[in-house]
DNA sequence: TTTATCTGATCCAATATTGAGCCATTAGTA
DNA sequence: TACTAATGGCTCAATATTGGATCAGATAAA
């Protein structure tokens, strides 16, 4: 069994904080209960508060207390919850928006040096044995491909789409609609992106893309 | 019984990481107890855990322990905290690809509720004393716009997009392009976006969006 | 046999937790 | 005002946890 350590504390302390304890008063109690009473010393608490504090969830005032934040953070947190519980058939019609774009973004922007680890991720994922290596080198080609974007804001809009997508009703969809065929054509379409990239030409890489996306779309979602 | 070796380790340590077990914190548990798990030597829990490295499924750090890489708290947290670094002509880029969608959308699906609070919002705008006040309702238009998209996740990109435009370096900027002659264009770039959407024609709304935020992106940041 | 792998064990280096104590600031009270 | 209790800020030494690395022996397959 692995121990209870501050990180684990700290997600902890966000999952009660979420679930709307504390929220009267917008005060959580002093460390030295929460130390007692997570069963740690007072430091490791003070350690997971300090995550808290650090991402803006919470601020202490020495001789007050640590207080809940009204502001900013924890509404880019609320935007973020509301995120993770958005359906796959919203989130494919943005990625039909977005990810065409980052393909044509990326043939013209992209460095050789980006080109080669775009066609390595390609080249592991198609020689994958297993569906789970696949699975992470499929997504590992789309990120690359953002990666060379070469714009920040949307290179981190994916960086949300792949966590979200990593998570609960994704899963299961996934294992459903897998299977070896549909592994090949996601192979072979990928290998249209990457030749439209290769050849520089940004108008046949978003529609690539977007070839692409509509099939796992079909797959995923039926049509 | 076969023996259980390394690679088929690595591969149930996949399949339990892709069902989502650990991604609750993103740690998994020491090598020294998966081995023990497993009923095999750690040394060899060790090489399956490598496999899993080599993948870029998961980093390890000595004496802290083993963390997925896609999915663990801060990595969310991460992301919001560079988005909130990226360029206002990033950002431009991105929202004349989501706008244009989002007003599309709304053409087809919008009821006439939410068209006239539309409506209602582009009123208050226009006949507006104050930059503040103007501010404000342009962006409730824009908004109001975004929830009758129909889509939950691009609502939520666009809340997004609201709470970084209300920080630093875009409070300046907007301050210093404003004037008067720039407030009524705005305002007649918005009328025919309205039109568009009271006509119910997606591809006029669109490309009255698409026309709105060029000018915007020409006056926030030259050409 | 040869080769590769697993086992069991030991030590190392990096990091975390513990438990204790003291300080500075704040709020409440006599 | 002055005192006290509560609270967060901070340090320190001792201990524990964890991944990194190596080695000799056992086992199994080519």
């Amino acid at each position: 069994m692995p121990k209870l350590v501050a990180s684990d504390i700290a997600t902890a302390l966000k999952k009660r904080i979420s679930s709307g304890e504390w929220i009267e008063n917008g005060r959580i109690p002093p460390e030295r209960d929460l130390a007692s009473e997570f069963g740690v010393a007072r430091n490791t608490m003070r350690r997971a508060v300090s995550f808290l504090e650090d991402d803006g969830t919470v601020v202490r005032h020495v001789g007050r207390g640590t207080f809940l934040t009204a502001t900013n953070p924890a509404s880019m947190a609320a935007v973020v919850g509301r995120m993770e519980g958005t359906s796959p058939a919203d989130m494919m019609e943005i990625r039909q928006l977005l990810e065409p774009a980052a393909a044509s973004f990326a043939a013209t922007n992209a460095s050789a040096m980006e080109l080669n680890a775009v066609r390595e991720a390609h080249r592991i994922a198609s020689e994958s044995q297993d569906m789970p290596t696949f699975e992470h080198w499929d997504a590992e080609f789309h990120h690359r491909i953002f990666a060379c974007s070469r714009n920040e804001f949307l290179k981190e809009i994916h960086n949300l789409m792949r966590i979200l997508r990593n998570q609960a009703p994704w899963f299961e969809m996934k294992k459903r609609s897998f299977s070896e065929e549909r592994r090949s054509i996601y192979c072979s379409e990928h290998q249209a992106v990457l030749d439209a990239l290769l050849r520089r030409d940004p108008e046949s890489a978003s529609q690539a893309m977007l070839a692409h996306l509509k099939t796992v779309q079909r797959n995923l979602l039926g049509r």
